[in-house]
RNA sequence: GCCGGAGUGGCGGAAUUGGUAGACGCGGCGGAUUCAAAAUCCGCUUCUUUCACGAGAGUGGGGGUUCGAGUCCCUUCUCCGGUACCA
């Protein structure tokens, strides 16, 4: 590859700036009570001011899990977006915290580990450290110093003290809000110790379960809800089975009513929202209670449809359900056994994959339908969830589409009970009236719903309630690399390990290896798990998520550590105004961190119900074909050879001029050049280009030699210290209301482009007013901190030695009017010619210029003006007839 | 199926409340510079038609509202994302 010539010399100006940063701790961020010395440019800024005092600016990225691979161009689009965020509201005045940290414990390093037994913690480190000298060469502005790394113990131990928290608090529903499991009053039946002791262990919001769980034998753990996709893992695509096993389960359905509300609090994406509420799945309905025809037992279903009661021909429960034993009648036995035997082997794969194809079995037994005391068939079939409501379904064939393809499989009776408002009532599954449905008879859904939930509230046999499709968290994992329980367990009881004896270390292995039966890897570390006295450790390990939880808590004060973050600072930065990352965490990450806020804000740990205030979600980079970036496809595109080429600025400057930050776009090295070229023109419009040639030359003989040469750069000729002219004002004052204006909307791309229109007007300039420059340097900043910085600096003094906290421009909209403007004249809507005219030509005489515009008068011939309309400033229309 | 988002030149994309469609960049064409090339600088570049001036068409398709629609309404097609036996 010929090497060509570089437009600017990016390759020594970047690491010289960046190097400037970190020895001043330019972008260090300030808690209160501690103020930054005398000389920091914050205090230039901002002398004497507390900086507690200042309007705090709190700006976040999803922080990445460093992996193996490096940096990927996708995560600096949300980097550089955030970062010249950062930036411009740094100039603003205000006070910006803007952190980075690694989300480092997970699946990858162990089984990097599993395959070539290096310790996953040594994996982690490498990796980490590749991934911040990535970051760091390309100049965001972060606040190094609050740095977090999830798989620290001094930042674990916090995450343990959290879940020590949801361990030690129940969720009181006379409150709606988390409480101290102190508060739990029980029952008057429990008297012994044992029994209150399993009362409150059942009430905490961490608890063990023995339900079925998503067990991955190829990944030898199970895995919670969110991270199934399709009846398949969502690390690796293997399949899944549900198993039973003991397990740790956070009680996140506590909060669904809640997490649902709040949502209306937040400024986060509808679609995003939309996911989040799909994903709780509210729906209001009713339990019916049926009773078993012969031996009185009570089946309790839900229904979003109590209205079509009468029209229950049949009840399916699913076959996992615990009534189905008892129901089932001596010759039906064989077959429903068969039949629960079939279903339990099925993977959710499977079931998803065969969901066309209804199947069941009938129990042999009847159920009375309260109603009209008829007496139905009930069934088994896997297509009822057992997960979901109470794991059995009154069917109604006539107005419910699985219903009715099961109804006619087996040739179960359907009935019409609800007419459609036109068309055909089989199968309509809308609002309509009732019929053949008693005393519901005539009424519309809506009101036929509430006087059967009314009737069956009276009678006792059902109430009105609320469904949440939303899952308790399965929160434990067979891992090595995780966070360690703080628990131990005693005679087959669990106890918390006491917050004094926090962090809880993983033990050190040598087979990270799970087993094929669940047990833990943790669980051959005899010593460990062991206590002298007569404990044993549990050897479940916390989800990645854990730490995720909270990251955004720990930078407030990444060093503390008698607290997750001080109280003061907390108080003063939370919540996060803006948090940028992508989509992939809808209902992963960002449901479980808004669930773990509320449980601490409950308790009194945070002071806002809900920790990102505004969320924005960047898209996708696709690779130069328009495909999604994958190795097996080989249009990956390798961040560090971009920023060889052409340096941090451009490969910023690209990112964001692409196109929306929220929209996916394919990658482009010709558009890389394209902004290369500009920011090479930025450098010829300071730059004397015969210097810099010369420059160029000897150092490409003598490398070694051109740092010293970089300072003897000749400024361009043209630099002068002359008033600006008006059009000289007129075009920056444009750039800067553009640019303020585009990046307060955060539309990169367009901000970028008005940089651009400066630039390609100004070159044309032969007297280069230095304060018309300064300032162009001011808007540039944010976009180009290198170059922007290094030519500032060239230029003249900048004070506190950094352009990171000059004054933003302001722009005059006095400079900006014009004396003559060329206004449009349409015809009938469509343009015909054009004016000259002062903006302050009153209304009469534009109609009549228009009138007289030579280009419009062929349009006008022979024809009848109806009517003619004049737009201040934007142009005249005459409708002709 | 349902929910969300998007369809604009050869390409990425502009058009902020209904008001000059195509800013800016890429690519292409022509020119300057050069022994030549690269780099740089200047000009042109939606399509059709015309020697030209100009004219006509044009924002996925069809219809509507309006003096005027990429933008609003109805309808339809395509693509992307999410979700899916949730009763």
């Amino acid at each position: 590859m010929p090497q060509l010539r570089r437009q600017y010399p990016f390759h020594l100006i970047e690491p010289q700036w960046q190097a400037h940063w970190d020895s001043q701790e330019t972008f260090r961020a300030f808690n209160p009570g501690q103020p930054p010395a005398d000389e920091h440019p914050f205090a230039v800024r901002h002398p004497g001011a507390a900086p507690e005092s200042l309007d705090k600016y709190y700006i976040l990225d999803m922080f990445p899990y460093p992996s193996g691979a490096g940096l990927h161009v996708g995560h600096p689009e949300g980097y550089t977006a955030t970062d010249i965020l950062a930036r411009f509201e740094r100039m603003r005045g205000r006070h910006v915290l803007h952190p980075m940290g690694w989300d480092a414990f997970g699946l990858p390093a162990e089984q990097y580990a599993i395959k070539t037994g290096q310790h996953p913690r040594q994996t982690t480190e490498e990796n980490v450290s590749n991934f911040k000298r990535q970051i760091k060469s390309l100049g965001f502005s972060y606040d190094w110093s609050r740095e977090a790394n999830t798989t620290e113990p001094g930042y674990f131990r916090w995450s343990q003290w959290i879940f020590l928290q949801l361990y030690n608090s129940w969720f009181n529903p006379a409150t709606n809000r988390a409480e101290s499991i102190e508060t739990l009053e029980y029952p008057a039946e429990l008297t012994s110790e044992d029994e209150k002791r399993a009362y409150r262990d059942d009430h905490r919001l961490a608890f063990v379960s023995s339900a079925p769980v998503n067990w991955c034998p190829e990944l030898g753990t199970v895995l919670a809800n969110e991270e199934v996709i399709d009846g398949k893992s969502e690390v690796g695509g293997h399949p899944v089975v549900r198993k039973p096993m003991r397990q740790w389960m956070l009680r996140i359905t506590a909060f669904a009513q809640r997490l649902l509300d709040d949502l209306e609090t937040i400024d986060w994406s509808d679609s995003l929202k939309e996911m989040q509420r799909n994903w709780i799945g509210r729906s209001e309905g009713s339990e019916v209670v049926f009773r078993v025809q012969e031996s009185g037992e009570e089946i309790t279903v839900f229904t979003t449809r109590p209205d079509t009661l009468f029209g229950a021909t049949y009840m399916v429960l699913s076959p996992e359900h615990e009534l189905v034993d008892q129901l089932t009648t001596g010759e039906q036995r064989g077959a429903v056994e068969e039949y629960r035997e079939a279903a339990a082997r099925k993977s959710d794969l499977e079931r998803t994959e065969l969901a066309k194809d209804k199947t069941g079995v009938f129990t042999g037994a009847y159920a009375i339908n309260p109603v009209n005391e008829e007496p139905v068939p009930i069934w088994i079939a896997d297509y009822v969830l057992s997960s979901y409501g109470t794991g059995a379904i009154m069917a109604v064939p006539a107005h419910d589409e699985r219903d009715l393809e099961f109804a006619q499989k087996f040739e179960l009776p359907v009935r019409v009970v609800v007419e459609a408002p036109d068309g055909e009532s089989l199968g309509f599954t809308g609002n309509g009236t009732s019929v053949e449905s008693g005393f519901l008879n005539g009424l519309p859904t809506p009101e036929a719903k509430a006087k059967i939930i009314d009737w069956l509230e009276e009678q006792g046999t059902g109430k009105r309630t609320i469904n949440f499709k939303l899952r308790d968290w399965l929160f434990s994992r067979q891992r090595y690399w995780g966070e360690p329980f703080p628990i131990v367990w005693r005679d087959g009881r669990h106890e918390a390990v006491s917050e004094i004896d926090l962090p809880v270390l993983p033990p050190e292995l040598d087979d990270y290896k799970p087993t094929k039966d669940g047990e833990p890897p943790l669980a051959r570390a005899a010593d460990w798990v062991n206590l002298p006295d007569g404990t044993t450790r549990e050897t479940n390990t916390m989800p990645q998520w854990a730490g995720s939880c909270w990251y955004y808590l720990r930078y407030l004060d990444a060093q503390n550590d008698e607290r997750f973050a001080g109280e003061a600072a907390e108080k003063y930065w939370m919540n996060v105004d803006l948090y940028v990352g992508g989509t992939e965490h809808a209902v992963l990450h960002l449901l479980y961190a808004r669930f773990w806020h509320k449980v601490l804000f409950d308790l009194g740990y945070v002071s806002t119900p809900e920790p990102f205030q505004r969320l924005v979600n960047q898209g996708i980079i696709l690779g130069e074909d328009g495909q999604k970036m994958s190795k097996s496809r080989g249009n990956v595109i390798n961040p560090d050879i971009v920023l060889d080429e052409y340096g941090a600025d451009a490969f910023r400057l690209y990112e964001m001029f692409m196109g929306p930050l929220e929209m996916m776009k394919p990658w482009s090295t010709q558009g890389v050049e394209g902004v290369y070229r500009f920011l090479g023109r930025v450098w010829r419009l300071f730059m004397d280009d015969a210097s810099y040639k010369d420059f160029e030359q000897a150092s490409t003989a003598d490398p070694a030699a051109a740092a010293a040469g970089l300072a003897d750069l000749k400024l361009h000729a043209a630099i002068n210290d002359d008033a600006p002219t008006d059009e000289q004002l007129k075009a920056l004052h444009a750039c800067i209301k553009k640019v303020t204006d585009d990046l307060e909307g955060m539309r990169f791309n367009t901000a970028i482009s008005a940089l651009m229109v400066f630039v390609n007007e100004a070159s044309k300039w032969d007297s280069r007013p230095r304060a018309v420059l300064t300032e162009f340097l001011n808007l540039l900043n944010p976009f180009a901190p290198h170059l922007a910085e290094d030519l500032a600096a060239r230029l003249g003094e900048v004070s506190g030695g950094t352009l990171a906290y000059q004054p933003w421009p302001q722009h005059d909209e006095a400079l900006l009017v014009e004396d003559t403007i060329e206004f449009p004249v349409q015809v009938n809507g469509k343009l015909r010619g054009h004016i000259i005219i002062s903006p302050d030509t009153p209304r009469e005489e534009i109609e009549k210029l228009a009138l007289a515009c030579e280009k419009a008068q062929q349009f006008l011939a022979e024809k009848e003006v109806k009517k003619i309309i004049v737009v201040p400033n934007k142009l005249v229309n005459i409708a002709v007839k």
